[in-house]
DNA sequence: ATACTTTCTTAATCTAGGTTAAGTGCAAAA
DNA sequence: TTTTGCACTTAACCTAGATTAAGAAAGTAT
């Protein structure tokens, strides 16, 4: 059974008919590292679910700093929702900092499969909502704890990305320098 | 027309039968300034609808400091999504701010409605679409920006909640102290 | 293997924003 | 009407984390 269908029948069950149907909208492909899938100032076309491998999106202010938003591994979804939903030039890069497979899921076909499954509307309803709930807590935990709590959590959890993530991207993911991370990261290593 | 069903209908279009439907499972209630609607450590079993007034919700951490996670004037809902989706204890609390009529949607009748009236499965996911991409863009701006190009923004997005909101509300949702705010603005001014 | 690029580290210096403390103004109790 | 309490201000001092700069390590390409 695919991964994908596996993740979706977390949250809602489909006959074998709408796993095909489903599969059938769908496309799978490979993405060496370094391979830009989004850029910022294009539109967001698809959704990818990764089946192996890692993502990053990520936007550049002005200061020309890259800022990570998220990471997405096996099991995940990536997107640039803004820019997606609203079929506007989003600022976010989705980029793979790991070899990857990601099955792509075009916002057509999506919107397609609302009408022809209508559960997945209930499943992305709850994809999203978790998805909320996680980034208000980040967005509190940036506001109240320490650069070193907030590793802390991120260690905990995401405790299998940490060994396959350029460290300066763990820093930017967290809000912090890669020069401050390093000297935490040197001070905790020390207890 | 109920200003919510006016908000429903902005996304998705409901038959008179749906709309007094939805009316039915719902019920307006007036709040005082300072009324707590929900409490850390509560589980939330409501969705709350603004008509009228202002709401916040916010934690206290650790420091015994409260920190705003969200504001809501009349057309905007509020709820701790955490807990209303878990069922389970949240870490929340929701005030009103300014005396307050609002309707009140228990998450059994919304869960109830979802399957009477399936276009709300629609309607809600397109409400939490758009706050996550309103969080997401917090997210990055407290991760990049100022607090004063952050206080810039929160007066462009809410010019009409600004007089209406305590100071020290404003300076935790922005994510400063308040000694710090006054000095900001103090400077603004002098501009 | 060698050169080239990028990541990571260390250290000195700097600053946005925090902390502490004291005082002002004002609305609500009493 | 006084008192109490809260919101706001100002100012001195402090610190987490930024910036700058330079070198070390580790990939990557030639």
């Amino acid at each position: 059974m695919p991964l994908i269908i596996e993740n979706i029948e977390k949250h809602v069950s489909l006959t074998p008919e709408e796993k095909e149907l489903f599969l059938s909208k769908t496309e799978i492909k490979k993405y060496k590292t370094k391979s830009i899938l989004l850029n910022s100032g294009d539109i967001c076309e698809h959704s990818y679910f990764v089946n192996s491998g890692v993502l990053r999106s990520f936007n550049i202010n002005d200061n020309i700093v890259e800022q990570v938003l998220n990471f997405a591994s096996e099991g995940w979804w990536m997107a640039d929702m803004y820019s997606l939903i609203s079929k506007k030039p989003g600022n976010l890069f989705i980029e793979v900092i790991e070899d990857a497979e990601l099955v792509l899921l075009s916002k057509e076909n999506q919107d397609l499969l609302y009408t022809e499954i209508p559960k997945l509307e209930r499943f992305f309803r709850i994809l999203i909502e978790n998805s909320l709930v996680a980034h208000q807590e980040r967005l509190m935990d940036n506001l109240s704890l320490s650069a070193e709590d907030r590793f802390e959590k991120f260690c905990k959890r995401y405790p299998n990305l940490i060994q396959r993530i350029p460290q300066k991207q763990i820093a930017s993911y967290i809000g912090v320098t890669p020069e401050f991370f390093s000297k935490m990261k040197a001070k905790l290593l020390r207890k």
